[in-house]
DNA sequence: ATCATTACTTAGTAGTGCTAACTATATGAG
DNA sequence: CTCATATAGTTAGCACTACTAAGTAATGAT
């Protein structure tokens, strides 16, 4: 019964969340003329280089349709570019221009009061957080309900709980460098998705050797 | 250092979140032909009854321009009904007509998906997740950053660790009954505002009692 | 009574979401 | 090699959301 209540009040307290993240999103836009969707698109490229529409419209959540108009857009603003992917003719890669690269980098990601609420919790509290905002997200990653995420947990570089060292017990084949749970991504540039037996077999040590509190 | 990333990819993860619920409420609304801020209008009325334009647009996080815009798009469909406020001749009372509380019961408030993610977390992930998020709303809310949420732990009738009962250590003046951590709502319909000082104290006396694991 | 304030509405502009109907390449079967 | 089919993307039409700016109407303080 009271585990009901905790599911139902953390669902009630992200989408408190989730809708605050929107009306920053439109704020902070404001002052460069851009909608928090163009923003997002800027920021996937950004974060992942040129992409196809397709992806980013998956990426995004929307319609192919949608995807091309709010592209179509900042190519209109000069902040993005299409060129036809060399490998397939019917595909246009969209990459950032010079305009939009310098927008995205003067801009900050989050908003400002996000982080330092988020500050204002204990590191075993911050640490909670991200370990469960990781696993709610695996969890909807994998029974399809959102794209794929480049999450350390789902990357073939990733080897939980390889090292001995308490502070950093993972290790990163990518990088060859261990690193500690607190360092867990949600969204690593160097990601490659492993296979899903890889994944889960993965994971299940990872969620086995973490302790749950 | 570490302290930073974690932050970070909470903030990532929170993001990642919010988009999938913004979607999420697309596909919802869609079989409705409502939208996700008209699917956020029906609920705010449903869970705190008629309210002001005003209120609404605060709420919904949007100027007063736009709730005027979207609850008269509600109202064309027949789904809330506006009257003149009798204690302000200027101001109008939005509520849930028939038709609208039929379509706001017969509806899921959370997406299945989310629900089930949550519910693969153990119960003291969930439980540490329902705490860091209450944390942040009330930060972000106590530095004006949003509307005051009608969450216990800002209610004068919150009592926090009253009870030596461990599974039921707080008490709720307003139905005088004990209840546990779980309970603890981010969204109560008999909330009412406690003054900011003893709030405050409130709080401080949660957080000192509220073991940080 | 008057004048600033407040609650809300309306209009104009840009953009988002959708589906449906395109165009243009790519690919696989014969 | 050709043709049907699939795939990548665009465009157009519709409803709606966001904004600001400019209204109207009721209120309240002098």
């Amino acid at each position: 019964m009271s585990r009901t209540d905790d599911i139902k009040q953390a669902a009630t307290g992200l989408a408190q969340l989730s809708l605050y993240l929107r009306t920053r999103q439109w704020k902070a836009g404001e002052a460069l003329g851009l909608t928090p969707t163009q923003n997002t698109v800027l920021t996937l490229l950004r974060q992942r280089g040129a992409n196809r529409v397709r992806t980013l419209a998956k990426l995004l959540g929307v319609s192919l349709a949608t995807a091309s108009r709010v592209i179509s857009a900042l190519e209109r603003k000069q902040l993005v570019r299409k060129t036809i992917d060399p490998a397939d003719g019917r595909a246009a890669l969209v990459s950032l221009a010079p305009a939009g690269l310098r927008v995205v980098s003067t801009r900050t990601e989050f908003p400002e009061g996000l982080l330092s609420a988020l500050a204002g919790l204990s590191p075993l509290e911050s640490r909670a957080l991200h370990t469960a905002l990781s696993k709610v997200i695996l969890e909807l990653q994998e029974s399809g309900a959102i794209e794929p995420q480049r999450m350390c947990c789902t990357c073939r570089f990733f080897r939980p709980y390889r090292h001995s060292d308490e502070s950093r017990p993972h290790h990163c084949d990518f990088v060859d460098a261990p690193f500690g749970t607190a360092s867990l991504r949600l969204d690593c540039g160097d990601h490659q998705l492993a296979e899903a037996v890889v994944r889960k077999r993965r994971w299940r040590r990872f969620l086995a050797a973490t302790p749950p509190d």
